[in-house]
DNA sequence: ACTATATATGAACATATGCTCAGATATTAA
DNA sequence: TTAATATCTGAGCATATGTTCATATATAGT
C-alpha cells in the first residue's frame, strides 16, 4: 500500500521525504495558493490572534476612540496600545484622523468586522 | 477638552490612567464581549496566524490527507505537521480516521474555510 | 518661547512559539 | 515476536512577539 519515492528535483533535493499518496501531493500543489497569498493570509490572522489587538479592533467597531481610551478600555499602557496600532495601520486595518493632539482611530472598512462576526458565531455555536 | 479621571476603583487600583472620553470607555465597556469570547477568538486566529498551519487547513480545504503527505506538500518535517495537527486538533478545527497505521486528518466543517473565502476576497481587492 | 498634553518610537527584556532531534507508541506483516 | 511503517510526543533551542521604559515628536495654550 505505501511506497517510496524521491521528491521531484524542483522542490527540494536535500530532502528524501515519504509520500503515500503522490498524486493528493500533486493534487494540494497545484491548487495551492501563490506563497505570497498564503503570508498576506497568515499576517492578516496574526494582527488578530493578540488579545490586545483583538480588542482594539473589537472596540473600534463601535466607533473610533483615541489612543488614551482604549488603553483605558484595555487596562495596558498607552504605549504598548500605540505600538499594536501601529501594526494595525501597517496591515491597513484601521487608520486616524487628528484632532488637535489627540488621534481618533476608526477601522479602515468593515470586512474586519464581517471576520470576526463570522467566527464568533463558530465559537458560539 | 480634556479633564483626568481616576480609574474606576473596580476595574484596575493600580492605574490611574488618563481617559478623554470616559462615555467612550464605558461604552466600549458595556458592549464589550466576555474576556473568555475574547480569548477564544483570539485562539481561533493564532489557530491561522501560522503559515504552516494555514497551509495545512488550506490543503484539507481539498480533501483529507495523511501526515507525512502534508509534510512533502509543505516542504516540512512530519514532526513539525504533527506537532501543528495536534493544535489544530485541539482546537476542533480538524480531526482525523485511523486505516491502518495511516492518520488522513480532514476539517470538521466548513466554517475554517469560510473565514479563510472572506480574508481571501479582502485580501485581493 | 515655554509648558503641558497626546502620541510615537527605539531598545531592552521576558515570554511565547515553532522547529529539530531523539525516542515512544500504534498498527501491520512476516 | 520481530521488523517495518506511520505517527506522536517531550525536551531543547533559536527566533518571534509583546510589553516596559526612556525619550522623541506634534499640537495647543499661555
Amino acid at each position: 500500500m505505501c511506497f517510496r519515492v524521491v521528491c521531484m528535483a524542483d522542490y527540494e533535493d536535500r530532502c528524501q521525504c515519504r509520500i503515500i499518496h503522490e498524486e493528493r501531493v500533486d493534487g494540494a500543489r497545484s491548487k495551492a495558493l501563490a506563497p505570497d497569498e498564503v503570508g498576506r493570509l497568515a499576517n492578516f490572522f496574526k494582527a488578530l490572534a493578540d488579545t490586545t489587538r483583538l480588542s482594539i479592533i473589537l472596540a473600534l467597531q463601535h466607533g473610533e476612540m483615541c489612543v488614551c481610551d482604549l488603553a483605558a478600555f484595555l487596562a495596558v499602557s498607552e504605549s504598548a496600545v500605540s505600538h499594536q496600532l501601529r501594526l494595525l495601520r501597517q496591515l491597513q486595518l484601521v487608520t486616524n484622523r487628528r484632532q488637535g493632539p489627540v488621534l481618533y482611530y476608526r477601522l479602515v472598512d468593515d470586512h474586519v468586522s464581517q471576520v470576526t462576526d463570522l467566527v464568533l458565531e463558530h465559537i458560539r455555536e
